[in-house]
RNA sequence: GCGCCCGUAGCUCAGGGGAUAGAGCGCCGGCCUCCGGAGCCGGGUGCGCAGGUUCGAUUCCUGCCGGGCGCACCA
């Protein structure tokens, strides 16, 4: 595979080889006790006077060298080589800092290396091919997709990019939950619909589905079947209903999703599970290695060994085995699938299950740590500066559906995915939609539809694009060619950071500030000019910024237009 | 009551053991003879409170206060 070894990592590299010799160096003279060096680390300063690199390995070595830590610095400082380098120099700052100032140039090099590796680059291999499964969306087939499940849908499928990017084997799974009680009351909803429409007298349970999409589900059905089922059992014609409307409703959920952008290698039944005795060989693990016990009826998984509060039930005292059974079952098939990684992203609500979910794949024998939990906070939706009130009871709620038609995918992924899964996340509709600079997502989108203006001109003059290899980069220099830089040779790093943390929305930040650098070059400098030396150098420039642009919406799942 | 998440600028949110804590929006003032003004530039007395660990805490730990969400033989 492609990986992307930049020069800001070549960088940091470089310089703690030179902070280790200078180290050793000291020691030979005696300038500094023999210890062993302790972990360091060669960072990016926050403040730009700090220098392009910074580390802190004079303060970590004050207490196993008992010296004061800019006295430290100053010997390690003095003892660093600088021939063959990019510092320009060195200094000691702060409490024992050593910063490194390099060469304006320094960076310059990733400009024809972005170009070379267009697409790729920024591929990362923090992966080595591990196989990962993230398991997203998965909302009951019974209804819409409502807000929680559009953000799990964001988050989920930008996840699964990202991790591809960094190097993983990723599976996206859809988890279709067509068994179990829920799907008793979808069939009592439906059945209740179909009575209605016929003319009788029937009422939807309580508990049921209320939802005026089932109203029309059953009409379909109706259109297709008449009253054939209307004196049938009520076993057999719910079974029948249930099974026509599962159907439609997981069409109309992937097709919905589709249009999101969002394509499942697998959709996975868990009525397969009963099914196929997986459920049924899951317990069986689990009491021969020693975690079952009976109770009142009821069977009981020991999660109390697991740090949980208490035991949970996994056959009811009717026979029935629970969802938690049927999801411990789920996540065995996963394991034995061979994924090195299972990631499931669940809305805040089920965090409660976390714990004993972990505590059954411990029990069944694999590593709990391998199973990684996403939770999201919930999705509040405001229209007019006011927040839209969604119930799940009278069926009241704006659908994925919805929000597409209103805002459109690019808006609706880039809001989902532009906070912390931790944060709650404020969906501001009309912000959404706003096709003005107010937008964030427009923001980004109109650097690369800009940059893709130029070299249209470029072409309207009939010149060609320069070779990024013999265009001399030593005519740029302005400072926001050199931050515009900088932030480019950044992504590689960006885009591992964001795998390891499997945070989405640093990405999102990240090109938010790149494009925000790239207007402000814009802004200061034109890059067709009459200096051709100079116009060549600042159309490899921003061929590179389209480029990683680029890169970057399409892990989002967002569009990168040419024209807006 | 117990558990999980969150309290950072007027609002929405990043950040997260280090040296002067950031962005967007809103507000005020500037910038188009010029590649797309959906843009740029300038304007900021903010880490809920109290302890603790540390050379150093907004970041880690404990307690408290405030908000959200859980605590079914539901999923």
């Amino acid at each position: 595979m492609v990986e992307t070894i930049g020069v800001v990592e070549k960088t940091r590299r470089s310089i703690a080889g030179m902070l280790k010799a200078a180290f050793g160096s000291a020691c030979r003279k005696g300038a500094l006790p023999e210890v062993e060096v302790p972990d360091f680390v060669v960072e990016v300063p926050r403040e730009k006077d700090h220098g392009d690199f910074a580390t802190n390995l004079a303060l970590v070595l004050a207490k196993p060298a008992r010296s004061a830590p800019r006295r430290i610095a100053e010997t390690l400082a003095s003892e660093i080589d600088l021939r063959n380098s990019p510092v320009e120099r060195v200094e000691v700052a702060g409490p024992g800092f050593i910063n490194f100032h390099l060469k304006r140039d320094w960076a310059f090099s990733e400009l024809p290396l972005i170009l070379r590796l267009g697409e790729n680059y920024g591929r990362v291999n923090i992966g080595g091919g591990r196989k990962v499964q993230v398991e997203f969306v998965s909302a009951n087939p019974t209804g819409l997709l409502h807000m929680g499940n559009a953000r799990g849908a964001a988050l989920g499928d930008s996840l699964a990019s990202l991790l591809e990017f960094a190097g993983f084997d990723v599976s996206r799974e859809y988890y279709i939950n067509d068994a179990g009680n829920q799907i008793e009351h979808f069939g009592r909803s439906l059945e209740a619909r179909y009575l209605q429409i016929l003319g009788r007298q029937a009422r939807v349970p309580e508990e049921g589905y209320h939802g005026e999409d089932i109203v029309e589900t059953m009409k379909g059905f109706v259109r297709q079947f008449g009253d054939r089922y209307l004196d049938s059992p009520p076993e057999d014609r719910r079974r029948a209903m249930v099974e026509y409307a599962l159907k439609e409703k997981i069409g109309a959920i992937r097709r919905t999703l589709e249009e999101f952008g969002v394509v499942y290698d697998v959709w996975f039944s868990e009525q397969f599970l009963h099914d196929s005795g997986a459920v049924r060989e899951a317990i069986d693990r689990l009491r021969r290695r020693g975690f079952l016990y009976d109770h009142e009826d009821a069977l009981w998984f020991r999660a109390s060994d697991f740090g949980v509060e208490k035991d949970e039930v996994l056959v009811r005292s009717n026979g029935v085995p629970t969802y938690f059974a049927a999801d411990i079952a789920y996540h065995m098939n996963k394991f034995e699938r061979g994924f090195d990684r299972v990631i499931n992203i669940w809305g805040a609500d089920h965090h409660g299950h976390v714990p004993r979910m972990k505590g059954a794949v411990a029990a069944l024998g694999y590593d709990p740590e391998a199973l990684q939990i996403i939770l999201m906070q919930l999705v509040r939706l405001y229209r007019n500066g006011e927040i839209v009130r969604m119930s799940k009871r009278t069926g009241q709620f704006v659908t994925l559906e919805e929000l597409l038609e209103e805002v459109g995918r690019d808006a609706a992924r880039y809001f989902f995915v532009m906070r912390s899964p931790d944060s709650h996340l404020e969906f501001d509709l009309d912000l959404a939609k706003a096709r003005t600079n107010e937008n964030p997502v427009f923001y980004i989108q109109y650097a690369h539809a800009r940059i893709c203006s130029i070299f249209r001109q470029l072409e309207e003059q009939r010149r060609d694009p320069p070779d990024p290899d013999r265009a001399d980069l030593s005519l740029l220099g302005e400072e926001p060619e050199i931050l515009l830089i900088r932030k480019l040779a950044d992504f590689p790093e960006e885009v591992a950071a964001s795998a390891r943390d499997l945070a989405p929305h640093r990405l999102a930040r990240y090109l938010h500030e790149l494009a925000g650098l790239l207007h402000s070059f814009y802004n200061a400098h034109r890059v067709i000019s009459g200096r051709p030396g100079l116009t060549e150098a600042r159309l490899v420039l921003v061929g590179a910024t389209r480029v990683v642009i680029g890169n970057g919406l399409r892990l989002l799942g967002l569009s990168a237009p040419e024209r807006m």
